[in-house]
This record gives C-alpha cells, structure tokens and sequence, in this order.
DNA sequence: GCCATTTGATAACGCTGTTACATAACAACG
DNA sequence: CGTTGTTATGTAACAGCGTTATCAAATGGC
C-alpha cells in the first residue's frame, strides 16, 4: 500500500558526511540545516525524518568525533614501555584535534547553541578514555607510577586537553612554541606521578 | 545644531551589564540583541548605536571577563611562600570559573558564534597570567623550581584550564572528584618542575 | 481504474542580527 | 519666533535561521 521508501540509510549517511564536511570546512556557522539538505540535493525535510533535529544532527558529529578519537588511539602501537605507550596516546590525542579543530570543539565546547551534551553523551565520550586507563594501569603495575589508574588517566587527559585548547584558541603561540609546551608539561606531571601520592602531598606549601 | 546627545555611557553601561546578567541566568540562548534591549528599556538601534553590533557586545563581555579574573587573582594575598601563592593563584582561578561557567565558556569556547577573538582580544587575555608568571619567578628564584618562569606559567594554567573546562562539562564527575582531581594533579605537576628539565627529559622512556 | 496511504517538497511561522527609513527633538540663525 | 539643518532613535523591513503544517505526487492493493 504505501509509497515505497525514498529516505534511505544512504540518504541519512550522505546528510551526515556533507553536515561533517561542512562544519571541518566552513566552521560551525556554515552548518545549517538548509545548507546541509542543499548541499545533498535534498529539502531540510528529509533532515527531519531521517535525523530529527539539528541538535540531533550536531549530537551525531559529536559522537563520530569520539569514534574516530578512538579509532586514532587504537592505531597507536602498543609496545612493552607502558610509559611511551602513555605519551604516544597522548600526542595521537592531540593530533587528532590540531587535525579536526572544528570538530574538537563540537566535542569539548558549545560552537553550535542547538546542541549540548546529555549526561548519556558525556558517558559515551569518557568510553574514550578506556585505552588511556588501561595503559595507565600497566605503568603501575609496572611500579612506574604510584596512584589510581583512573585517576591518573583522567588528570593527565585533562592536561593534553587543557594544552590543546589554548593552542587551537591563539594562546599558547606557534604551533612549535606549543609543542614545547606539550612536551615539557606531560615530562613534568609523569615526573609527579612517579612519586607516592603521600610524598607530593608532604611537598605542598614547603 | 545638533540634537544632543541621548545615548548615554550611562545607557551603553546598562545594556552590557544586561547582556552580561542575561549571559549568567540564561546562558548564550538567552543573548539576543531584542532582548537585552527590550530589558534595558530601549530598542536594538541603541545597541548598534553605543556598541556597534553584537559581535562587539560578546566582545566586551569577553574583555570584561578577564578584567574580573585578573581582579580575582589580585585579590589573592601574596605571603613568603611563592609556591603556595602559585597553588592559591591556581585556585582561585578555578574558583572564578566554576561561579561564573557561561562566562568562562565565552572566555575560553565559542558559544556564541558571532563572536571570535581576534589577536588583539588574546593578547589581552593573555596579560591574565602576568601575575601568575611572577609568583612563578619568585619560585624559580627561591629554587624551588627550574626552567623558564613563562613557559612554567603556562603550563600551569593549561593544566588548571583543562581541568575546568573538563569539569564544566560534567566529564569529571562530582566537584568533590573534579577538586581532587585539580589537587592531586597539581601536586604531581609541582613536583615535576621542581626537577631539571634535563633531568625530566632523561626519565622519558625509561 | 480507483482508493488508501505514505512520501517529501513548498511554504509558512517565529525567531535571529542587521539596517533603511521616518519621525522627533534640539541648536543655530535670520 | 520661526525656519532650517543636524542628529537621535523607534519602527519596520530584510535575509537568514530551525522547525513544521500542508498538500501534491507517487505507489501497492483491490
């Protein structure tokens, strides 16, 4: 009886590639839901059938990013030095956003007002974090590091984040000056990691 | 000849500290240049009049931000103990953007799209770490740590921004965790400087 | 051939930032 | 005092946005 489908899962895919090209290539504000359907060929409706919305549409750029930032970590070779295995994920992490910046901030900050994560996407996106946990947990196992994997993994997570955001905001100088940067802080933390947490907490205010 | 003027500095205070109150309570969904004028009382021409456009508007609340973060930093007493002034500086950092998130996200992301910073906008915000940079110096001079006090001053406040930002993003878990987090980090990043850079580098791969 | 049903483009709604226009208000001059 | 010139500033429009109601087109079953 009914009209057969014309909305494909090609059709969804191919909304979602050129929605991705866009936004890597014009930056948040040439993401409309009027440009993407144009773009295919298509009217903003099939938009809202096949996606449902435009935050719909930014939350499926937000989770793609995580996956390639996964799939990037998985590449990185994993050797019997847990420790450079550590900082090779670490650098891999950092690539990836100087790689994909526009998308970097889809996934870390608020470019595109329609979209903000749920506790259900932040939870997706920590799943990231897994194969940093887990390289962690050898160094300690390794009698390298002195503390909680999981701890550790999201502290110095937050501080490849926190070099990487300022260097895609202009803030930390040339890309070389922020290499540096990278470089100098994550010897300096794995230094502080390899000392008992009791120590460090003794060295405070000394 | 000319009529006199109506629009006051008085007037163009009103409509930012409005923007600005509308940024805190509503978030950037609720910065719309209607709005802000409709709250002050007045139609949207006084803002392209006073201000010149919206962009200009996230402009000065951008500027005004990093004149309240310096005020917080100044405020923060100056003791003998320079490595306890940097952790109290540290703090209060992260103090001023957990009260007030919509700013730091204006600050350091791009919630509203019309707004970007330009060079000149980063070199101002970059004149924040000035006191940080000092009370780094005065470590440095007291040998507590080794290295460049600008670079050190840096990388301490990357590792504090990644840290916030992670945490305004809910990926940090509670703010109990997200401040054990930034404590025991911090820690560990201390202990780091404290060591030769030589010596940093030599541990790396070990 | 006709009907029931679904598809999906067109066009509209309400919102946004921005600006052209028109009105209103005032200073200076005859 | 009235006219003129200049400026202030609200009104209304424009172009664009996300979203959705509507309606013509297309198709399988009878």
């Amino acid at each position: 009886m009914p009209r057969p489908r014309e909305y494909s899962d090609e059709l969804r895919q191919q909304l979602l590639d050129t929605a991705a090209r866009l936004l890597a290539t014009e930056g948040p504000q040439g993401l409309s839901t009027r440009r993407v359907a144009a773009e295919v060929g298509t009217s903003t409706t099939a938009i809202y059938s096949l996606i449902g919305s435009k935050e719909e549409l930014v939350r499926q750029l937000f989770l793609e990013g995580f996956r390639r930032l996964t799939e990037h970590q998985e590449a990185v070779p994993q050797t019997d030095d847990p420790l450079a295995d550590m900082l090779a994920l670490g650098n891999a992490y950092h690539q990836s956003a100087i790689d994909s910046p526009y998308l970097y901030d889809v996934m870390f900050g608020s470019p595109v007002p329609e979209f903000t994560p749920t506790i259900e996407d932040s939870a997706f996106a920590l799943r990231t974090l897994g194969m940093c946990v887990e390289v962690v947990g050898r160094c300690v196992d390794a009698g390298i590091f002195d503390g909680d994997p999981d701890a550790i993994a999201h502290q110095f997570w937050a501080l490849i984040h926190g070099i990487t955001s300022l260097e895609l905001r202009g803030m930390l100088g040339s890309s070389a000056e922020a290499a540096s940067h990278l470089r100098s802080v994550t010897d300096a933390v794995v230094v502080g990691f390899r000392t008992p947490a009791a120590d460090r907490a003794a060295h405070r205010g000394s």
